[in-house]
DNA sequence: CATGAATGAGTGTTCATTCAT
DNA sequence: CATGAATGAACACTCATTCAT
């Protein structure tokens, strides 16, 4: 007898976002996802084909949420524009260890893939590139806030300041305890390289 | 019929380096491994006692290699000690995409294991830390000698400066193909902040 | 392409007990089990944890049996009590040689484990000392019928003379063809020792 | 450069025997033997074709021991002839706690094999019914001097006798701790049938 | 659309046995 | 005759995926 559960698919969507958070890719079955949803395992299957697009789309979810959150930020600051927006990637980014950790994987370009085919398939989803993408427009935008320049978006070396950035958050984070300092140090390092690299 | 093979520990420390380089530990099996190396699963637990362990010696052997190139060229070098520091660094890390990202995982104090058991075996190999820590201290020397100053080594940001150059380089390498340029960056990244943090 | 498969918990245990009766517990494997019942491996692990439960599982359920039968023929029994307990123990145990076996060795102490862990565990669940001690209780109970006597359960000798018919009905079983003789032999065993040490 | 050991089948013959006396079968292996006696395993194989045939010959060997110093018991009694007997084979049996196990398979005829193969070629080493049979003859000759008798060595009531105090000599030292109360409990359980049954 | 039993290829690891040295 | 590295079938167990209900 089949129950109909309402917001199934957001349902989902939340708890192994939780679980992936939590722990790494392979230590995290479908089974204990159905279980902790409450559901059946092969309902999985009615809303992803496979755990690894359900691992996709669920990171991705989560990128999404961290746009709105630094957007929102972004609006109602008024000076610190850099070092506010590193504060607020910081704090997004340490809620959620396992995914930040998958990120710096899917830069590297390695998700637990060797077969050309899955490569392939993940080709064709593009991950969150278009997130990323967003976020890394909003990081232009503060920049050009900041210090009062016009930026021009394919820089390559903005595009290295930035993935600088978002690996070395939870880089620091990981292994330095003072938060503090930790946002003072990368705020000090983008903005030396700025001043001197790209001011000047 | 067994028969004996020569330089086969050799062997399998190369193939296995090979491998890991490539992939992730989980998606490289001992059957992988012994079917490349040419021999009997049996064989490989006559040279390690377990994967786990096989992983460390590779790794670590690996480290060991890279800390030796880098202490050569440390000492031929008479001028550009960064910038040159930077380069061969970047040039073994290219060398072992996989290693490198398991670093990482090190850094990021995350190996695939949440089992308190796994980490206490792992607490007690006391990975190559070792070797990480004679690398650090070329780090300061080589900027102890180009910037003619003395560095105190427990420096908080010394530590950060010297875990983003290691974590940045496959980074960029990864994601930026013009090799030169990475480089450029790194050295002005590591630089500027140098200059106007820590020398005045 | 999975068949839903009728009354397969009882087809897993039917043919696992037969198995297990035959072939001491090391030499049957779980494919073997999986195999001899035209289902997957992993199917096992749906009715049961790991092997070793399983195995008590079967057991105990086959003790339990035994139990009910052993009840049901002392209740419609008028004389020759002792008689009749040995006849059906000794009816019930010739059909599962390796279970009893099993027994032996559960009365041994030693069950292949020589892991204190396993040891706990198997502490733990308490294999069939229950049912034991059912069939124990039914023991005293048609002695004190037979010689019209109250029997003190706590005596030492009595728990010495019922294990020593437990083990000897398959010893001889497996010895001695004649079986009408077997049970006469047991029979005036018991009988003369009870005569000789415990009425008088 | 192999060295040559004196007496080397005795050491293996000795070492192994102490490792079976104290663990199962299965649970020694020959690594483990090889390295205990301090040579390769290969050398186990120059002795004995395989495990099996190891572990027979080793455990034949004990019992020629035990029906030594039975003989030698036998011989400088003067009275109590059966209570002595019972007491040297309890105190030879708790001796090898493994061994004395593998004997009651041997009894039940199952010696964790399954294969036709394996039975055939344990029937035809006839494993150490011979020693078996020269401590049945002990036990017919103490018998006779004990009740002053003559008896039929081919009465299946004495083998059945024979094969009960064997039995159950292990059986009650695993479970009953009072060791002198044990024997008596042996004694009067033989003693009482033998009067009862056989003397008249 | 939900269920969860069934699947089976896959994992790391063991160990009796062989045989070139 | 001693060596011990090499062998590989075997083990218990896992888990993403399927599909009859």
């Amino acid at each position: 007898m089949p129950k109909i559960i309402e917001n199934l698919e957001e349902e989902i969507a939340k708890t192994s976002l939780k679980l992936f958070k939590e722990n790494p890719y392979q230590n995290v079955s479908m089974r204990k996802i159905a279980s902790e949803v409450g559901i059946a395992v092969g309902t999985l299957y009615n809303y992803y084909p496979n755990k690894w697009k359900l691992y996709i789309g669920v990171f991705e979810e989560s990128w999404k949420e961290t746009y709105q959150i630094l957007k929102m930020n972004c609006k109602k600051n008024e000076a610190d524009y850099l070092k506010n927006y590193i504060e607020v990637l910081y704090s997004e980014m340490k809620k959620k260890k396992s995914i930040v950790r998958e990120l710096y994987r899917y830069i590297m370009n390695d998700l637990e893939m060797d077969e050309a085919e899955q490569k392939e398939k993940f080709k064709r989803i593009r991950f969150p590139r278009v997130v990323i993408n967003q976020i890394y427009e909003l990081f232009i935008m503060i920049l050009e806030k900041e210090f009062e320049i016009k930026l021009e978006k394919d820089n390559q070396d903005l595009y290295r300041l930035f993935a600088v950035l978002q690996t070395n958050i939870p880089l620091l984070h990981q292994n330095f305890e003072e938060e503090e300092q930790n946002i003072d140090f990368l705020y000090d390092l983008l903005n030396s390289y700025f001043e001197k690299k790209i001011l000047k």
